[in-house]
RNA sequence: GCGCCCUUAGUUCAAUUGGAUAGAACGUAUGGCUUCGGACCAUAAGGUUGGGGGUUCGAGUCCUCCAGGGCGCGCCA
């Protein structure tokens, strides 16, 4: 990577003249190209360091930034990669990358198999989606999943060894709802149980929204249909697997949340049950019970309050353990199954608060383990309507926004039929896929996202189908160009490039920088937006410039750009979940 | 009432984690296909970064007060 190049450069020379300096070293891409390829502020930060210290009549030499950046250029610039070097005010060092050291950056990228980091080879487990057999995947999960997934993928790209996780929700009050729900209409409406277990999948899990819904609404309105809930709740935790409804609900939800998975292009190593993990929480409590946890009103709390947060609940009164402490346990039993050096957790950021209690908690317990936690909220997808709650009846279902986009995808994909489209039906759904996963991943995770249909699923500006577009067209142009590999890339003349060649060449070359940076801040909005302006620079040259009938050597390293381009933005796609179709 | 998070162009979001003249997309206005895929490209207008004060070479970013919004606040998940 030329950006760890330059710092070790820097380092160098900073020590040669200041002598051991801890600081870091900063190397910036510019946001301007005037300011060359990669910009840095060490001089700065060194000189404001000393005159801090009060160092100014000791040292003079370091008085001015600027003076001092002088210094450190004239160290710097007989680098053989640099066009040039510039010293700007107050005290920047600017460096000017040569165009042919780009080429060979971009092209010792593509060859990768993993990027370097301090996290390859690390064993790395991320859970996400987190979704409730017996209630609907909605797009809450949705978002968990694309942000997840994007997470792991990332990380797999820095050669760190991920695994997947997924924590479900199969016993709590909410179940109880349910089953009783089934009950209810199976009696009611004089249902047969083995009739609706040889109904289609779909059908299935229309009858478990109903059946959840009305056990829902009976827990609140009915007193009685509320004390028969609690005492199924109850049962599902003794004796879940006696329990008819039990097993075949949670069965069908399962079926269900694979088949949008595979949708997805998500796959699980580790599955974890609230059932499983529960008993393991109850029993970390109780060992601790006195020394982290207290007894309190019946129940067992952690006093978060002594830490500045809230006390919470771990063990109900009944003696049934909540969230927390089935949380709790979950930690513990990811460390069993795979020894991580980093856990990585992706939730809705409404939880965020709860979390930061549950660590402090685990720190009491484990403090190895909390040090290696992370937490990743999310934000929460609305509509322009309101608030999307499961309570008051107004989810999204993952299924329906992602069937919604294929319409509009599958309509377009009809309309301007060029004859080289296969399948319609199948770009469609790849192409409403990539679009409502990009749609989350465009932007900061940590934000709500304000969904919008008219947005989401306009195919124009910066979009999945954008990013997809260009990937097709880039490969259209290969075909049609006749490319025949990375040997005419390597013969081809960079010695003098127009200008859009000159802005596309660099965007490219800060590929493995940009994915080792949001992987390390989780971020994949980075990506995202990466992603979006090599594509916007691609058009670019694409509109002004030919390629294919322009002549040699043009004609070799447009065709180079292009192959590039293509591989990147396939690349780039795929860490976020999202395929590249080479044509569309 | 207490705690946490948020507020950037008409709208949706960026801003390399304290760096240089705050950038894109959508929408609006104008222009570009007998031409490699028009799901495209080019140009323009649009900003007191919610408001005040502070910290420093330098603040959208940090501290503080105020306003507006969201989330959470013991036996749900």
């Amino acid at each position: 990577m030329l950006r760890s190049q330059i710092k070790k450069d820097i380092e160098k020379v900073v020590s040669g003249v200041v002598g051991q300096w801890d600081g870091g070293i900063e190397v910036t891409r510019t946001a301007d190209e005037k300011f060359g390829d990669y910009s840095s502020n060490i001089a700065l930060r060194i000189a404001t360091r000393n005159k801090k210290q009060e160092t100014r009549n000791k040292d003079e030499l370091y008085q001015s930034p600027m003076e001092f950046a002088k210094i450190l250029a004239d160290s710097l610039k007989s680098q053989p990669y640099l066009e040039k070097l510039e010293v700007k005010e107050p005290g920047f060092i600017n460096f000017f990358i040569k165009d042919n050291i780009w080429q060979k950056e971009v092209e010792k990228l593509l060859n990768k198999k993993a990027f370097g980091s301090p996290y390859s080879s690390k064993k790395i487990i991320v859970e996400f989606t987190d979704p409730n057999p017996f209630k609907e995947f909605h797009v809450g999960h949705l978002y968990s999943n694309s942000v997840g997934e994007a997470i792991s993928r990332m990380f797999e790209a820095l050669g760190a060894q991920v695994k997947r996780a997924n924590y479900q929700g199969d016993v709590g009050l909410h179940v109880a709802k349910c089953v009783w729900g089934m009950r209810f209409h199976i009696k009611n409406k004089k249902l047969n149980i083995k009739n609706l277990a040889n109904k289609n999948l779909g059908e299935r899990i229309d009858f478990l929204g109903l059946c959840y819904a009305a056990g829902a609404e009976a827990y609140e309105t009915d007193a009685k249909a509320k004390e028969e809930i609690i005492k199924i709740n109850q049962e599902i935790y003794e004796k879940q697997d006696v329990i008819i409804e039990y097993k075949l609900g949670k069965a069908w939800s399962l079926e269900n949340f694979e088949a949008i998975y595979k949708r997805l292009g998500t796959r699980f190593d580790l599955y974890y049950f609230e059932s499983e993990v529960g008993t393991l929480g109850v029993e970390i409590v109780k060992k601790n019970l006195g020394r982290v946890f207290e007894m309190s009103k019946g129940a067992v709390i952690f006093p978060g309050e002594k830490y500045g947060l809230h006390n919470r609940v771990f063990i109900t009164g009944a003696g049934l353990p909540t969230y927390e402490a089935k949380e709790l346990g979950l930690a513990f039993k990811k460390y069993e199954d795979f020894a991580y050096n980093l856990s990585i957790i992706v939730t809705g950021n409404e939880i965020a608060e709860y979390f930061k209690v549950l660590l402090a908690a685990i720190k009491q317990v484990g403090p190895a383990i909390a040090k290696k936690t992370q937490h990743v909220a999310h934000g929460m997808v609305r509509m322009p309507g309101g608030k999307i709650s499961s309570r008051l009846g107004n989810v999204i279902s993952a299924s329906w926004i992602l069937d919604e986009a294929g319409k509009r995808a599958l309509e377009f994909a009809r309309q301007s039929e060029k004859g080289r489209r296969q399948d319609p039906d199948k770009i469609a759904e790849v192409v409403a896929v990539g679009a409502v996963k990009y749609a989350f991943l465009k932007g900061n995770a940590s934000q709500d996202i304000k969904f919008s249909f008219e947005e989401a699923m306009s195919l124009e500006g910066n979009s999945g189908p954008y990013l997809q577009y260009t990937h097709a067209r880039c490969r259209s142009v290969l075909e049609k160009g006749r490319w025949v590999g990375r040997s005419v890339g390597q013969r081809a003349d960079f010695s003098d490039l127009a200008n859009e060649e000159r802005i596309l060449l660099r965007a490219l070359g800060h590929f493995e920088e940009v994915v080792v940076d949001a992987a390390s801040s989780f971020a994949p909005n980075q990506i995202a937006g990466f992603l979006f302006e090599v594509a916007q620079k691609y058009n670019a040259m694409y509109n002004n410039l030919r390629i294919i009938d322009s002549k040699e050597p043009d004609r070799s390293r447009r065709l180079f750009l292009t192959h590039a381009t293509a591989k990147i933005l396939e690349k780039g796609l795929n860490l976020l979940g999202i395929s590249a179709p080479g044509k569309m």
